[in-house]
RNA sequence: GCUUCCGUAGCUCAACUGGAUAGAGUGUAGGCCUCCGGAGCCUAAGGUUGUGGGUUCGACUCCCGCCGGGAGCACCA
């Protein structure tokens, strides 16, 4: 990667206040930014903070430092002062020769991963086998799978993980459910995708339990009794005890029922394009944090109560009480985490970082759990992160799995993909396709819709969902930028390829150049996405390209552009375009088509 | 009640981490296919950034007080 000119010029602001003002200045107290379109120049430095040294008037030390710069910066052509705001003009050549040594350099925006590379792992979906995946598991999705592509071309291994939460009561229920009214029904027989129809279990034992809770409020007892004691309850909690006891019957129950949910899982997985490099199961995991109980006690962290339970009193920190074994020896969720922390760190002890993608309804959960690892003392417990998200709410509000109010993911996906079947009908695009290439093109334009339309916003908002508008193809939207990035393909399928590295042009004019000087963002950008691990910032990133570039399309010539050189130019600065889009697209996993 | 996060155009989202006259899309009203793809391009209207103070050359951004909303509050996960 080129040097940016903003480092050069970096230094040269600091011999400049040197040999003006004979003073220092730090190199972290010289901003740089883009200048506003309505004045003329590329960058803009901010003198504020220098008026101090200079003692003079923001004008004068504006003039001052921008007339050294043009004296002793070839790139700097001239300037021009507001106010406080010292504005550079960069000269074309330098935004020409930038493109010539990124043009053929596929990776210039990229950290290669090496050996000597910190790895990192990403935990997401961590779904529940008792019901299939919703809207909200979506966006967990997308957003881990996302990130971790982010990592990796920051020059991070990245192992992504996935643990599952496959057995406890809820899991139960569902069993429970599909024993006593299920008549032996199997997916295949039912004709519904295992998740679906273990989901529908979950459900029918829910009703069934209120039904009883109500009757038993009828004769008399409190909310919480009835609670207690509805024979479903009792029964469902019997279950769990012989599961835990490794009941034959019971685990085969469990075993099989999980099975379909897997299946059904892998197929919305596939379907969303998501992958992970390690699988870990609840039931496997779930007693590992028992250990860390006496090894908290001994170091006086935790604290016995009367009754036998165990818990870390977390009040000097601001923070509650936290119990961590019950009084009946078993365990919390809490206590598992530890216990998995633990383990991975055992399992990978190159690890530098832990990243947890759970939404932000766990933020306390996580801040105790990372206080108290420290607390015991694995000084890694600072390298741990949640990588938490704002919740999806629907127009009418939140979503709620029990009352039915959520968005299917199954449904979700087909919905999109038949929208955009129509859409691509409609329009009158699929001639010449083959069916599954048309299926494929409609497969990826409704994902691309959907992944970014979520993705474009800040992971740590809630952001809200309405399933008859939020379905656009229009506008600021995936499908504006695969269709910028097939409409360059059809250019550079007619105009052939040129050598990106062997150009000359004498000039560019200023659409070529608001190009160039976009593409020369997108390694700040790329790092800036990793580091705040926020998909976010290259899907406007992308999106701000694929407008600009529409806008030269339209205003200039490409292919019967006369001078061979300038034509040879705007191909390549096209081909360049496209690859950009095609790796940011990428980095949210979102296909982009050649034709659509 | 305590803790915590959030209020930006009618609606959905941005704003380079304290910088210029707060930007896009959508919707509304208009315009653009004799030119490489109209899922596109252009123009217009639309804002006291919930509100009142404070900090300073400068605040959507930082601090305090209100108003409104979400989430979490030891033996659910």
């Amino acid at each position: 990667m080129p040097m940016k000119i903003e480092q050069a010029l970096t230094s040269l602001v600091i011999q400049a206040i040197r040999s003006l003002y004979n003073s220092t200045v730090e190199s972290k107290s010289i901003v740089f930014q883009k200048t506003n379109a309505e004045y003329e120049g590329d960058l803009t430095i901010v003198v504020f903070p220098f008026l101090k040294i200079s003692k003079k008037s923001p004008e004068v030390t504006a003039k001052e430092i921008g007339a050294y710069l043009q004296a002793n910066s070839p790139e700097v052509e001239h300037f021009s002062v507001v106010k406080g705001f010292l504005n550079l003009v960069i000269s074309g050549q330098y935004w020409f020769d930038y493109f010539t040594k990124v043009a053929e350099n596929t990776g210039y925006a990229f950290v290669p991963v090496t050996d000597s590379s910190p790895t990192v792992m990403l935990e997401y979906s961590s779904p529940n086998t008792n019901k299939p995946l919703h809207l909200g598991h979506i966006r967990n999705n997308l957003l881990g799978y996302s990130v971790a592509e982010i990592l990796k071309v920051n020059g991070n291994k990245v192992i992504k993980a996935n643990l599952v939460n496959d057995r406890g009561i809820h899991i139960c229920k569902s069993m429970l459910a599909w024993k006593k009214w299920g008549n032996g029904e199997t997916p295949e027989s039912a004709g519904i995708k295992g998740d679906h129809l273990v989901g529908k279990y979950y459900v029918e034992f829910d009703k069934n339990l209120k039904s009883q809770i109500s009757n038993l409020k009828s004769q008399g007892l409190s909310e919480e009794e009835a609670e207690k004691k509805a024979p479903f309850m009792l029964e469902v909690q019997e279950m769990l005890r012989k599961w835990e006891a490794g009941d034959a019957e019971v685990v085969g129950l469990w075993k099989m029922m999980n099975s379909w949910v897997y299946k059904g899982f892998d197929e919305t997985y596939k379907m969303l394009g998501v992958d992970f490099d390690k699988m870990y199961y609840e039931s496997d995991t779930y007693l590992l944090g028992k250990k860390m109980i006496d090894e908290g006690l001994s170091k006086n962290v935790f604290n016995r109560g009367a009754d036998g339970s165990v818990f870390i009193d977390l009040t000097p920190d601001g923070l509650d009480k936290k119990i961590l074994l019950r009084s009946d020896g078993t365990s919390v969720y809490m206590t598992q985490d530890m216990g998995t922390a633990v383990e991975r760190f055992k399992e990978f002890p190159e690890l530098s970082k832990l990243i947890y993608t759970v939404g932000n309804e766990q933020d306390y959960h996580f801040k105790v759990l990372f206080l108290v690892l420290k607390k015991l003392g694995y000084k890694w417990a600072e390298s741990c992160y949640h990588l938490s998200y704002g919740m999806v709410e629907l127009p009418e509000g939140k979503m709620k799995s029990r009352e039915g109010k959520v968005v299917d993911a199954d449904d979700l996906i087909k919905e999109m993909i038949d929208t955009a079947r129509e859409t691509t009908m409609e329009l009158g695009k699929t001639e010449g396709l083959e069916l599954h290439e048309a299926e494929k093109l409609y497969h990826a334009i409704g994902l691309g819709a959907l992944k970014y339309f979520i993705l474009k916003v800040d992971p740590k908002k809630k952001m809200l969902f309405n399933p008859k508008e939020s379905i656009d193809f229009n506008g600021h939207t995936g499908p504006f930028v695969q269709y910028t990035y097939a409409r360059i393909q059809s250019v550079l399928r007619k105009g052939g390829s040129v050598v990106g590295s062997r150009l000359s042009v004498v000039g560019i004019n200023r659409k070529e150049k608001n190009l160039i000087k976009i593409i020369y963002d997108f390694p700040g950008v790329v790092q800036d996405a990793g580091r705040e691990y926020n998909p976010g910032v290259i899907a406007n990133y992308v999106y701000e390209l694929s407008k600009e570039y529409n806008q030269f399309y339209h205003d200039i010539t490409i292919l019967k552009e006369e001078n061979a050189d300038l034509r040879n130019f705007r191909l390549a600065l096209s081909a360049k375009v496209a690859e950009v889009i095609r790796s940011g697209m990428n980095l949210l996993g979102i296909e982009v088509p050649e034709k659509m």
